[in-house]
This record gives structure tokens, C-alpha cells and sequence, in this order.
DNA sequence: CACTTTATTGAACAGCTGTTTAGTCTTTGG
DNA sequence: CCAAAGACTAAACAGCTGTTCAATAAAGTG
């Protein structure tokens, strides 16, 4: 049947983009994983882009569906479960990795969608009395999203650091736990907390 | 001059790979880009790995001399001097983007670095008295340049995020007072502030 | 049954890639 | 001054890329 064809086609690809990014995995590769001749990819998509196309439409369909599972990887508050998250739906969010690595509108989107979610959650937070009230919630989630997304894009320099410098028994808790405790106490200390529109640039110019 | 040639080849790459990145970037290219034959410039070093490599090795060298500078953008703390920064040497830091992008090991020896100078950078404000005594210092290092990167490499999405949202007039200054405030006085309710070692994983279970 | 559509393929094409070769020109050093 | 070394190039090569074409087999469809 024809419709096997195309389906296993996209899975084949979508698999070989979240494993291999999409600029370094060729069309005649797909082809040789899926067992059919390259011609025949063409012939079912048109062209090597439209293939690229449908697997990011259909994931970012699947991103609406169950977003509730991705959007834990989007705020920082849940980097504990960041580890969890890679191993449970690994190749879903190693392809969501390469579409924001590969950047363009596809990577626009997704990001979008992803800051939206956040802006939901810290809402739902705020209305449950577990996040104090900020002065500029957009700010806040936009902030959020782009601290939740370094571990997932950076997740090979984080092993390779962790790996060659400690151990990294337990890393995960720890680094929830102070992400935590960032997010729950700062780690500034409050001399100046009552001022509020105080000066703070100098804590980070004067080192040298 | 050979010489003149060389240096002048190992410019035009480093700018060619910062604007369009590694993988993107052909050998001809650059040698159409500097003026010379495609031969010459693996004639000079032998093939193009080898020019990508005393690129990086430059750069490398460069970030040493220069680390104060870069420092900043390795810090959630100074993500009021992100925009700046960027337009200040901008084309040294979007190299190192792209090296970052591209992964392997000299990604994992330049995030390796930036975490070394962010452990420094904390010490050096704990010793003066601008940030809290923290459990770990080595996580919270590693946290921050994470979240530190999180806009330089993000940074194609954040601008269309921001640009088909709202106006991103002051977006820095914002983006950097919501930052500071996370980082001073966090974002969540202390209520349970003395309890200290009590399981919060449900603020982020509990939103559906 | 014939006829059309569809699935599938091998072969070929043009265009790009990094690299090699043979050759010319220019500079340098004894 | 003459020979050796280095700078530099045009052309060709092999390998990859996405895509096209012609052909074959299968599946519907009237």
C-alpha cells in the first residue's frame, strides 16, 4: 500500500533529522534507511524540502496534541526533569533540538508556540498564589523559555563538561535544585532589595 | 606576501563561517570571497578541516586574551549588555555561536571555558559580598552560562518572537530588569522558604 | 477484459563539494 | 646569475548532492 510507504517514509526521516540534523542527512540516506530508491522520496513529496516540510508539520502537529509533555522541557522550573524528559520522548524533542538548530521559520514557530506556553503556565502558576505577581509576565516567560531550551541545546557540551571534569552522580537533582533556589531566592543579596530601581550593572563590570 | 595571503585567508574564513556557519561555508566560497584560487588556500593549509581548525584555534587564543569582554554574555547577569555586546564585537561573537552550534570538540572546550571563567566570575562577587553564599557553586556556575547562551544562540527566534508580537522597544533593559529581579529575589512565593529541603516538583506536575 | 493510474526502480544528469596535478610566475638565496 | 623554493592558477577528478527520465510492475477502474 502506498500510504505505508509515505507514512514509514516520514518516520524513517524524521528519525534520521533528530539523530543526524537536517543539513548533514541526504535524501538518498533517508532512502537507503527506509529500504526504496531514492526516486521513489521524490515521487511521494516532490522534493527533498517538502519531505523536510511534512516531518516539522507533522511534528509540530503532534507538539499540539501533547504539549503538556514538552512544555515542562520549556520553563526552567522543571529541569529536573530534564534528563527524564530526553529519555522518555527522546527523538520528539531531539527533533524539536535540530528544528531550532536549524533555525528559519520552522525554528520561528516553534519557539513561538513555546514562549505562548510558557506565558499559560506562569499565568496558571500566578492564579494558584505559587508565583508572586511580576511586573511583566511576557518578559518573564520569554526568559523562561530561553533559560529552559540551553540545557536541551547545549545538552552535548554540558555532557562532555560534566563528564571530563566530575562526576556527575546526581547532576540532575543538583542542578534542579539550584536552579530552584535561584528561581525561589535569587542569589543576590538583598541590600539593596527595598530601592528596587537601583544600579546593578557594576556587580557585573567590576571584576577585572 | 605569503603571509599577508595566509592571514588575510583565516580573516575572510573566520567572517564567512561567523556569518553563514560551518557546515553552510564551501572552500570556493571563501577563496571567491578573498579573491584566490580554490588550490591556494589548500595549498596554505593543507586541506579546508585544517582551515576551519586554525580558525577556531585563533579565536580560541583570542577569547583568552579578551575573556573580560566576553565574559559578560556568559552571565544571565549582564543580559543587559547582551544587545550591546553583540553589536560591539559582534562578529567575534557570532563565531563563537556558530562554533557552539556546530558541536564537537572545540564547542565542548569553548563551553568548558566559559563555565571555568563564570565559576571565577562568582567566586570573585561571593568574595565581595554582591551574591549569597550558595550550596554549590559549580552547578550554579554551569546554570548561568547556560542560561547565558540561551540568547545568543536563540537569538534569530527571539528577534521574530519579538518582532511579530510586540514592539521591542527597551526589550533589553526589560528582558535584563525581569532577569536581575529572578536573580535577586526569585520568582516564587516563599512560603515554604525554611523548610528548605521540601519536594517542589509539583508546581510543574500540577498544571494541566 | 482493456485502460488508466499509481508505485517503484535503475540510470543518467547537472551542480556542487574538497582535493590533486601540472604548470606558470615570482621570489629568494648562494 | 642561476637554481631552488614558494606563491599561485586553470583544469580535471572523484564523490556527493537533489532531481529527472524512461521503463516496469502492480493496482484500481470503467
Amino acid at each position: 500500500m502506498a500510504t505505508d510507504t509515505r507514512a514509514n517514509l516520514i518516520d524513517v526521516a524524521t528519525n534520521a533529522f533528530a539523530r543526524d540534523g537536517f543539513a548533514t542527512t541526504s535524501l538518498r540516506s533517508i532512502a537507503k534507511e527506509a529500504g526504496v530508491s531514492p526516486a521513489l522520496v521524490v515521487h511521494h513529496f516532490g522534493s527533498r524540502e517538502k519531505l523536510v516540510e511534512e516531518c516539522i508539520v507533522k511534528s509540530l502537529g503532534l507538539w499540539v496534541s501533547e504539549k503538556q509533555q514538552f512544555v515542562d522541557v520549556s520553563l526552567s522550573t522543571s529541569l529536573s526533569q530534564w534528563q527524564s524528559s530526553v529519555d522518555q520522548h527522546g527523538s520528539k524533542l531531539q527533533f524539536f533540538r535540530q528544528v531550532l538548530l536549524a533555525g528559519g521559520e520552522p525554528a520561528n514557530i516553534l519557539f513561538s508556540r513555546m514562549v505562548q506556553e510558557a506565558q499559560m503556565v506562569i499565568d496558571s502558576q500566578v492564579e494558584k498564589g505559587q508565583i508572586r505577581k511580576l511586573e511583566n509576565r511576557d518578559d518573564l516567560a520569554l526568559l523562561m523559555t530561553l533559560n529552559g531550551l540551553a540545557p536541551l541545546l547545549l545538552q552535548e557540551q554540558m555532557a562532555s563538561f560534566l563528564g571530563q571534569s566530575q562526576e556527575q552522580t546526581g547532576l540532575t537533582d543538583r542542578l534542579a535544585k539550584t536552579s530552584d533556589e535561584v528561581y525561589r531566592r535569587g542569589i543576590y543579596k538583598s541590600s539593596d532589595s527595598g530601592s528596587g530601581k537601583k544600579k546593578k550593572k557594576k556587580s557585573a563590570k567590576k571584576q577585572g
